[in-house]
DNA sequence: TCACATTTAATTGTTCGCAATTGAATGTGC
DNA sequence: GCACATTCAATTGCGAACAATTAAATGTGA
């Protein structure tokens, strides 16, 4: 009975979806820092870094959109990165408010010592893939009513 | 064919759980923020006080254990929260090492504040107590598989 | 008892993440 | 063409998050 209240009480930690997510994430981050510290990457450099593998040249804001990060995050992160010597930061021609990022020889050559990352997770995970790609679908799909209600 | 081959690169974003996880912590905390400024907390030290809410006189290492986080973290944030006169620290007389947190009437008194916080989240997220009490069993089912690698 | 290991918080240094502001470039309405 | 607003990146300041180290207290084995 006392049980059965605390499972349905909403302000318990364990009831919460946030907290779920929060530690999971930190999870996440603790299974990807030995593979990336073989990159020398961190885990939001590494999602700068698939931006960029899959479009290159591409302005700040941009990058923004797609990882839900600002400039005051993304700027001097890509300094990093440009200190690492895996991109350049050049201002663009036709708008120049706008600075482009794009990969260097080194950066498009990380993607391929990269490639093993996403199985290496895979297998940390000890999931089936569809059992993954549901549940990364319905997580998606909770971070997009959310960020509808924020507006974006 | 090509739009097919691409929703199975295991290196493109879209495909990655684990971003779909990160920037949902992130939708998460844009929704938090604005009700946990009227408590005047942040949402890690909100974590903190859900822990206490539920059991008082608690050691910094059970903290830590319950929110998978360490005492570099913990230790400024508790100063902070005890900087805001909700919380206290003291020595444990068994035990000198450990450092016991207790919520002062203040901490006490704002459980009642934030009583009304998981309902709006609940409002928030646009789905059913069911499908969030689901997932959130599915994402912490992945993340003890997660931390189970990593031994923790 | 005494050397040694373990436990616990605290500290230091680096990197995110974001709010708020700034400044330059661009767009607009008249 | 010119005042005005908007856009974009950079900056500043604060609060996590964590690795690595330190220091004190406690536990353990001989």
């Amino acid at each position: 009975m006392a049980r059965k209240l605390s499972a349905l009480d909403p302000q318990r930690l364990d009831n919460q979806i946030c907290f779920a997510v929060y530690s999971a994430t930190h999870a996440f981050n603790r299974v990807y820092k030995p593979l990336l510290d073989r990159l020398g990457l961190t885990y939001p450099q590494y999602l700068v870094m698939l931006v960029l593998w899959e479009r290159d040249d591409v302005p700040v804001k941009e990058i923004g959109e797609k990882l839900f990060l600002d400039s005051g995050t993304l700027t001097p992160l890509l300094k990093r990165l440009e200190a690492a010597h895996l991109v350049k930061r050049t201002r663009s021609h036709e708008d120049e408010r706008q600075v482009l990022i794009a990969l260097t020889p080194q950066g498009h050559a990380l993607k391929e010592k990269a490639r093993s990352v996403p199985q290496s997770i895979l297998a940390a995970s000890d999931c089936s893939v569809s059992e993954l790609v549901a549940m990364k679908d319905e997580i998606v799909a909770l971070r997009d009513r959310l960020n509808a209600v924020t507006g974006e």
